[in-house]
DNA sequence: TACTTTGTTCAGTTTGGACTGAACAAAGTA
DNA sequence: TACTTTGTTCAGTCCAAACTGAACAAAGTA
């Protein structure tokens, strides 16, 4: 049982544990990653140690395949890493050394491809459009500038 | 008719027209827009001129109620504009003139936002999660260096 | 006034992707 | 060998979001 104060700026540390893990799962869901696989990021970030496989599982109260496709999809963008642990059976996971800078590259190769995308059609483009051409061009440096800016911020991260 | 040639390198205008509509269609459905809104965006980037609210539905092939929704979001973010032309009762919409750096500060606010969101849980860490409270945080620093590059690209576009 | 042309709204349909859980294969244990 | 414990796969379910199209209100036209 724990103490309750006039404002709630002084929470139980378990209830503020669900509340991150649930918070990282609605932010990444906007993003590259779903729902459960960002609750179980957020739990890797909060634990910091290795967790079993089962227990990811468990806690977060899913199915063993949800876990599955979770954490392999985590293990592909390099934000946790799989790990054995002397005498366990079980697979462990835990966050990666530099988590986020290949999260980053990643959007950014969207970003460049996109761009790519872009600037093959107004390559094809005939004299005789030469505005329709400039405007395509315009959009496909838009791409550009995402891409660098994101290559750039890579730096500063881990 | 088009004439032909050995390699595909000499398309007609008018395929090109569909093809770069579809390519910013798919682009757009991978991030903030509908597929929808970005073949609209997509064909008011070819234009360039003001087009007509029933024609962009018609040539489109899609229903009034998709052209409302889709100019509307594009017209939100300011990626296009909504003009009113002499003697014309119908809308017409054409590109903005500085049409993506909108777009770059609504998604540099939701870095911002997750940021702020994920600073709030590691300030009420108790200073018994030390480093629990060290890694919340340098995750936050992962969307602030986002918001920060996404911010400073804008400079460099429109 | 009645009729037409317009963009929006909203209820219904469709679709894609997330998630579950049972079946499975691989590997350890007894 | 038979049994247990593991992670993965895949067929099926579910849900949220995209899209349609009919009904609508507003405004122009005759």
């Amino acid at each position: 049982m724990q103490t309750t104060s006039s404002a709630d700026n002084c929470k139980g540390v378990e209830t503020l544990r669900l509340e991150f893990i649930e918070k990282i799962g609605l932010i990444s869901k906007g993003g590259e990653l779903t729902q459960i696989a960002g609750r179980v990021f957020g739990l890797l970030v909060w634990e910091g140690v290795p967790m079993a496989f089962g227990d990811i599982a468990c806690q977060l109260k899913i199915s063993r395949g949800s876990a599955s496709s979770a954490t392999r999809s985590l293990e592909d963008r390099r934000l946790i890493k799989r790990v054995a642990i002397h005498g366990e059976r079980q697979d462990f996971f835990q966050l990666s050394d530099s988590p986020y800078s290949g999260m980053i590259e990643r959007v950014a190769a969207r970003m460049d491809a996109a761009q790519k995308d872009i600037f093959s059609t107004a390559a094809q483009m005939p004299d005789s459009h030469n505005e329709t051409k400039a405007r395509i061009e315009a959009y496909g440096r838009f791409y550009k500038s995402l891409s660098k800016a994101l290559t750039g911020a890579i730096q500063d991260i881990d």
